[in-house]
RNA sequence: GGGAGCUUAGCUCAGCUGGGAGAGCAUCUGCCUUACAAGCAGAGGGUCACAGGUUCGAGCCCUGUAGUUCCCACCA
């Protein structure tokens, strides 16, 4: 059997072809098998119209090397993919194309809006899906799931409608985030800060009793008309004259309270803060504690309201249908209808002329921007609906505090605490129609709330005027469900039963606030079991100056070009190796040129093993040489030490130790040696030797695997191998048969004479084509019976001789020397004899370095008693090593000057 | 304001529970040795940010300092 690969690697070629291969002998299929344990991973579901991007392929390469492991080592795995709705990405794309058409959402109404959307989707939902494949993502895509198909959509109806029913979720008017520009509230951990100028504008409010101003400092003038009291603190001595008095509001002319609120700070400002509870947070809530009057100013696109708004309120309140905490609205008079900036500045120059502004501060402050569209959030009173967080909020913390699931690395479980800790009431209605839309139903006539799975007919009062909430649920409502939903809950089906709850989540550490934790306290709220054990959190990709990529500095860089290019499997291996759990990572075009070569690396050793395969099936031999055992020992160690690392979640440092063996171990010392009885007479050891390569190829393929999917595959399939996939074979284990560690030190020592040969041969520039004579002194020639083709082939020996009778050192020799051993070859004459002192004279200093350490640690008493013994005992050996080698370069430098 | 991370070779980064500092790239030298020049063999290069402490022993543990990045936060 001879099989030739060809002489380059074309990732291109094969990885389409293999991935196919694959798929359709249906390797990626989770089985429900009750004699194996499972393994479940469920995908973190890319947008759907979303692109590949290099956060999804870090995230979903070490999903795939975990499946992919665990797969080999006999689990029934389960990788499930899916996409996401993305409700208010989506949505504003597809708003987007609408406006390059002239179309607007209103104009062409709710039914075509969703039909668009929907063309939208099946249009693009797919590009992500194929781009995942070309990863080689080993997920069972028989399983995929959308947010939106019928089976999560039911989860999320069931959700909602159950946590209604337990009055864990409400609809009120609260104070919520409201961006102007994408027009719907977002949720606490949707906004993010932005330090950005602003002003801190001092005003006077006059004090109605007293005729006194209180001095106000405010960023946002233009919500001074909103003010329903100003606070000071009860415990302020400058104000304890005031409790009870009242302010004009400036501009308005209308009396509001002075309210004594711990909230008013007295180390601050003047102590004295404006309330206007229709547009803080703050206020809103000492809005509550004092049973304030909200006001809401501005309207929801960001202008200040006028009489049409009033008027409304007006009728709303009239007809009897506004709830208890309606807010009421202002006419803003000579200020409606200006947008909110525009109004800053009016109001601003009418408290100037009034002379209540009584000074300009220019500061710099923290502004909350849309994380979308990074637009000034308004905090805005509005009705939506809420998740109590209470009561989720509780166990979930739990089940990470005594270890029911893990956070790897650890730290990450500080940042969840955090979050949960703290976590306000949940805004769940997004004004947008693109999700899942709530399913609240309101009669026209009598006001009542309908919260049903399916439309109801027929209110209570007998009305059939029912229409439905217009809104939609925050896309994080249905992802939260994601680990169960996928799974058809809240049928107890076969495939739930199995595979939930997961094993591992893979994630970045961006999203733990809006998904990890709401997927932890819906799966124990809900499934009454924690949604997975294990959350491997990743960091993300930056580009080689260290900035996140991002479409506006176009540093992006498209991972479809790197796999193209290089190929998918060097990508995925620069994404993992020498990378650290939970941290950021470089991407550059030095790195992935150095895996695309150590691709080539395998695939060349490879090639040259299969030019001298003459077997059809791989058996090891009785009769192993020494480097037979040595490497066979070497890949024992190297099994053992990967496989410790993946299973605890170290894919960077098991990747590195995969590289290091393959490269530095394998091609560099084995398969040269490899070559003398390949290339020699002998058919026995050379079966032999084709027989311990093939065998520690296999392993070594089988360890890179899951690292890299496709070449590993691709050269099995020419090796003599069992029927079958690389990916379905089993992983290798430790083997005790194989474990040699005599044969391992006796190898090394040759390998040191070796390095110190071709160290001297450097030093001197003797080129390798200038073979030279060896002979070897020691005082155990039995233990360097192969050193003589070992030296032949790797030192440029032509004739190696060993022998414990140093006088065979003769004239005109020059010596290297290790701990074991003197080297000499007649090569006085091409050499530097001063260069050559030198270089002896070196070896000898740094020889004494290390043996004056050694023995420093020795003499040292307290060492010797504390140190664990098997410490003391290897500082022993080395320390006489060390006098060994001082011992033989001293007698070298002796021969060498008498020569 | 609170929290977390980082600071190791010229660059990018590893370094697991404390036991004589590593890789890739770059640099220098010599090699087309019939798998691979996308390669081979060598070499140089580090007070592991700083200051204390614990320890027989600290890149690793503790305290503090500086620089830097990120997350969270309602600061009027």
């Amino acid at each position: 059997m001879k099989r030739e690969l060809p002489k380059t690697y074309s990732p291109r070629d094969v990885e389409g072809k293999i991935y196919e291969s694959w798929e359709s002998n249906g390797c990626f299929k989770g089985n429900v098998d009750y004699n194996k344990k499972p393994y479940t991973i469920v995908m973190p579901p890319p947008n759907v119209t979303g692109q590949l991007h290099m956060g999804h392929a870090v995230d979903n390469t070490l999903q795939d090397i975990l499946v992919r492991f665990k797969r080999m080592q006999g689990y029934s795995t389960l990788w499930v993919p899916g996409t996401d709705h993305a409700a208010i990405a989506t949505e504003a794309k597809i708003v987007e194309q609408m406006r390059e058409e002239g179309l607007t959402k209103a104009g062409i109404g709710r039914d075509k809006f969703m039909e668009r959307a929907w063309a939208w989707k099946n249009k693009f939902g797919n590009r992500i899906v194929e781009q995942l494949r070309t990863l080689g993502s080993s997920c069972d895509w028989e399983r995929e799931h959308f947010t939106m198909d019928e089976q999560c959509s039911k989860a999320v109806l069931d959700v909602f409608v159950n946590l209604y029913e337990q009055k864990r979720i409400y609809r009120g008017n609260r104070l919520i985030n409201w961006c102007p520009k994408c027009q719907t509230s977002i949720s606490d951990a949707e906004v993010e800060h932005e330090e950005k100028d602003g002003h801190f504008w001092h005003i006077l409010y006059p004090v109605k009793e007293t005729g006194e101003y209180l001095e106000i400092a405010t960023t946002r003038p233009e919500t001074m008309l909103g003010d329903t009291a100003v606070a000071i603190n009860s415990e302020d001595p400058r104000y304890k004259h005031l409790h009870g008095y009242h302010v004009i509001l400036p501009l308005l002319n209308k009396e509001i309270p002075i309210v004594c609120d711990e909230h008013a700070d007295m180390e601050k400002g003047t102590g004295v803060v404006k309330i206007t509870p229709a547009h803080d947070p703050n206020d809103f809530e000492v809005g509550q504690r004092h049973n304030l009057p909200m006001v809401r100013c501005f309207t929801y696109d960001g202008h200040m309201t006028g009489t049409d708004d009033f008027n409304a309120y007006k009728e709303l309140v009239a007809s009897g249908k506004a709830s208890d905490d309606e807010p009421e609205v202002l006419d803003c008079g000579k200020y409606a209808g200006m947008t909110t900036s525009e109004a800053r500045k009016a109001v601003l120059a009418d408290l100037e002329s009034l002379g209540l502004l009584r000074e300009t501060e220019n500061i710099t402050h923290e502004v909350g921007t849309c994380y979308r569209c990074h637009a000034t959030i308004e905090p805005m009173i509005s009705k939506q609906w809420f998740v109590k967080m209470k009561d989720l909020a509780e166990p979930a913390v739990k089940a990470v505090e005594n270890g029911e699931i893990k956070f790897i690395p650890e730290r990450f479980s500080k940042t969840y605490f955090n979050w949960m800790k703290n976590t306000r009431d949940w805004c769940i209605s997004r004004q947008l129609w693109w999700g899942h839309r709530i399913p609240a139903w309101y009669c026209d006539d009598c006001g009542e709330t309908i919260v049903s799975k399916t439309a109801p007919e027929i209110c209570k009062c007998g009305s059939k005027h029912l229409s439905q909430d217009p809104d939609s649920l925050d896309t994080w409502f249905s992802s939260a469900l994601w680990p169960f939903s996928v799974f058809g809950w809240p049928d107890e089906n076969e495939d739930y039963k199995y595979f939930y709850p997961t094993s591992t989540l893979v994630t970045g550490y961006d999203i733990i606030g809006f998904w990890v934790s709401r997927m932890i306290f819906s799966g124990i709220a809900y499934t009454g079991t924690v949604p997975f054990e294990k959350i491997v959190i990743h960091g993300i990709v930056r580009d080689d100056q260290g900035r996140k990529m991002s479409k506006s500095l176009g540093n992006g860089i498209d991972p479809l070009k790197v796999i193209e290019q290089y190929g998918a499997d060097a990508l995925r291996f620069m994404l993992v190796q020498g990378s650290s759990p939970g941290s950021d990572l470089r991407y550059s075009d030095d790195k992935i040129i150095a895996m695309r070569n150590f691709t080539n690396k395998i695939w060349n050793a490879s090639r040259f093993l299969l030019m001298n395969m003459s077997i059809d099936r791989v058996e090891l031999p009785t009769d192993l040489a020494l480097e037979d055992k040595w490497i066979l020992s070497k890949l024992n160690s190297v099994i053992n030490d990967v496989t410790y690392n993946l299973e605890n979640f170290d894919m960077g440092v098991a990747a590195q130790k995969v590289y290091d063996f393959i490269w530095n171990t394998f091609c560099d010392w084995y398969i040269e040696l490899a070559k003398n009885r390949l290339s020699g007479t002998d058919e026995v050891k050379k079966k032999n030797v084709e027989n311990v390569l093939a065998y520690v190829l296999i392993d070594i393929l089988k360890l890179l695997h899951p690292f890299m999917p496709f070449i590993t595959e691709e050269i099995y399939q020419y090796l003599p191998h069992e029927e079958g996939f690389l990916m379905m074979q089993s992983w290798p284990v430790y083997d005790e048969k194989l474990n040699f560690p005599d044969d391992e030190i006796r190898m090394e020592k040759i390998m040191s004479a070796v390095r110190a040969v071709r160290e001297c041969r450097s030093e001197h520039k003797v080129p390798n084509s200038r073979k030279t004579q060896i002979t070897i002194v020691t005082e155990n020639p039995a233990q360097y019976a192969e050193a003589g083709d070992f030296l032949t082939r790797l030192a440029g020996a032509s004739q190696v001789t060993v022998t414990d009778n140093s006088s065979e050192i003769g004239s005109g020799m020059i010596t290297v020397a290790t701990a074991d051993a003197k080297l000499c070859m007649p090569l006085r004459e091409l050499v530097d004899v001063e260069a050559e002192r030198i270089r002896i004279k070196k070896e000898l200093d740094k020889a004494h370095k290390d043996a004056d350490f050694l023995n420093g640690k020795l003499n040292n008493q307290k060492f010797v008693e504390k140190a664990p013994e098997k410490v003391v005992a290897d500082m022993r050996e080395k320390a006489t090593k060390a006098n060994a080698l001082i011992q033989n370069l001293q007698e070298m430098l002796a021969s060498f000057e008498e020569n």
